[in-house]
Order: C-alpha cells, then sequence, then structure tokens
DNA sequence: TCGTTACCGTACGGTAGCGTATGGAGCTGT
DNA sequence: ACAGCTCCATACGCTACCGTACGGTAACGA
C-alpha cells in the first residue's frame, strides 16, 4: 500500500496525512503504528529492499550456467522496465537520509552479484566489476528513458540482445 | 543562481521564498519579477536547456572526424559526471510538468545528435539508433551511480575506454 | 464486572511555501 | 516640482504536511 505509493508519487508520498486518508484512515490511527513519518519510510523501502533484490537474484538463480543466468538476469530486468517505478523514486530522492543507506545497500548487493557471475565466466576480477557496473549502468539508465521520454527506445527486443552480447564481449 | 539551486537542492529548492531568502531581498522583491513560482521554474530550465546542450555539441563539432567527435563527446560528458547535478535533478523531477517538456527536447536533440555521428560512422539507420539510446543510457546510469554510490565505479579511465570501444563494436 | 490494552478519531499548534495587497523609496521625464 | 514608473519590503491569508494531546470504543483477561 505504502510501496504502491511510493512507485507512484516518490518518495514525497510516502507521508502520513495522505497515505491515511488513501486508507480512508485518520492520522490518530497512523501514528499509533508509526511513531513519526520518517519510521514510515523506512519501513517502507526495508521491506522493499527485502522483497526486491533477493526475489530477483533467487529467480536467476534457478538457471545453472552463469551466461544463462545473465541472460535471464537481463530479459527479467530489462523487460520490466517500465514498472522500475520504485527504483527510479529512490534514485530521485538519494540524498534522503532515509533513502541513501537502502539505495547504496541495494546498489552494492545487485553490482557484486553480477561482478560474480562474470567472474564466474572466466573474467578477471577488475574487468568483471567493470562490466557489472556497466550492466547495471545501462540498466539505470534505461529505465530513466523508458519512463521520462519512453519514444526514443524502440526494439527493446533488439537492444536487450545487443547489451547482452555487448557487455560479454571479450576485448 | 536559481541554476545553483537547481543543481544542489534539486527542483524543489527553485522555490521563491528560499532564493529571494539566498539573495537577500523578500519574496515581494521576487514576485514583481515573476509572476509566479512556475515561471521562474521555466525560465530556469529552459536557460539551462539553451546553455548546457548546444555548447557541447559546438566544442565536440570542433573535431573533424565523426570517430574524433564521438571520443570527444564521450570524454568531455563521462569525465564530468560528477557535476551532472542538474541533469540528475531533471530526472528526479521528470513528473513535473514544467519539467517534463525540457527534459523531453533535451534528451531527443542529445540522441539525436548521437545518432546522426553514428550514422556518419557507417551504421544503418537502426542500429546507430540503437547504439545513440544505449549509449545515452550509459551515460545516465553512470551519472546516477556516481552521485548515488560513488564508490562502486573504480577506474573511470578504463570505464570510458570500455564504453567506447563497446559502443563501437560492429557485431 | 471491571480495568487494561489496542486501536482509532477529533482537535490543536507549528512550519514552509505560495500568492496577494499595499505602501513606500528613488529615479525620470516634463 | 510633481506625476509616474521601477523596484523592493512588510504584512496578511491559504494550504499541506508534521507532530501532540486527549477522548472514545471495543475486546479481553482476571
Amino acid at each position: 500500500m505504502a510501496l504502491q505509493a511510493l512507485a507512484e508519487g516518490g518518495v514525497a508520498a510516502v507521508a502520513v496525512e495522505p497515505l491515511a486518508a488513501r486508507i480512508g484512515a485518520t492520522k490518530g490511527s497512523a501514528y499509533w503504528h508509526f511513531p513519526n513519518r520518517e519510521a514510515l519510510l523506512k519501513a517502507t523501502l526495508e521491506r522493499w529492499e527485502r522483497e526486491h533484490t533477493e526475489s530477483v537474484i533467487e529467480l536467476v538463480e534457478s538457471a545453472v550456467e552463469p551466461l544463462e543466468k545473465l541472460r535471464l538476469l537481463f530479459g527479467t530486468v530489462l523487460e520490466s522496465v517500465e514498472d522500475s517505478a520504485v527504483e527510479l523514486a529512490m534514485l530521485a530522492a538519494k540524498d534522503d537520509p532515509a533513502v541513501a543507506p537502502v539505495l547504496g545497500r541495494v546498489t552494492e548487493r545487485r553490482i557484486a552479484y553480477m561482478e560474480d557471475l562474470f567472474g564466474q565466466l572466466g573474467f578477471d576480477a577488475d574487468v568483471a566489476h567493470q562490466r557489472a557496473v556497466l550492466a547495471y549502468s545501462v540498466y539505470l539508465g534505461q529505465a530513466q528513458l523508458m519512463s521520462s521520454t519512453p519514444h526514443v527506445v524502440k526494439g527493446r527486443r533488439t537492444l536487450l540482445e545487443e547489451t547482452l552480447t555487448i557487455v560479454m564481449c571479450r576485448a
């Protein structure tokens, strides 16, 4: 519920009074469950953190070959890039003291996981890291473009293939 | 002045009262120069639009070979990715009715320019477009990472080279 | 049965920003 | 000299949100 508000209206929408009204309750009620707005926001963010990074990793781990894992990861994540509104909301509020630590943990976790995959593919540690960062950059940028200027992105399918081969290429 | 506030505090910081206080004036004065907050914001954004996209393109056009132009573009833009705070502020406020059109124009202009460069390098129109979108995605994602989780990005120099060769590769 | 606890509502005060009204001060043209 | 224009300040009301105080209800255990 708070997550939906976060996706729709950003971090600013995770506020006591609007959310209470949305439920049909009053803030007197809300302030019983949460000591203040910061706690509400923190709870929302940490719930998202739990539910949205590990679950993808688990799904991806269902493949056996590291190459298949990467393919699955990219497919899953670039396919549904349109509903990564929460990701963008987090990035948009990166300076918020409640957001920064969560965002930092999620980013590191994801990059570390990809770094590991690239390592399993035989890349040197340095290169693996670079590739992971690069791939994650593509994802973030893609998500931004899809949400702010969707019409410039034509042909997601080939774009995905292109990204994959490109990020994989030995050079 | 308003641009500095925009860079530091995002779109929300381009507000009448804070800005007036910052100058040492009062809002009575501010509301003489601008009819309302929206006009102030619009003026700020359009000023940024004029000064920050064409100027880079002009600089890049000082090179003659399209390949050199691309190299110069990437170098300039990925080198100073740390001070692209305004870009990030715009993306963060992409849903703001004053921001969306400016952001849209800038995005299209930049991608169109890169698309043209890739075309000059002999890529098919489709591929040129894809590459431009991909390259711009990398830039956006990179800017996000640099500002939200700077420590994961080690070795910008090699990253730049990697991005360049990768985005250029025939396949 | 009665006190306690969990939960919810109403009412209040506080802050930050928007926008308006209005009253100057100072220069400028006639 | 004085009328008008430019620019700035003070003061006010409005809204949205935060947070607190306190009262009410309903269920539940002793």
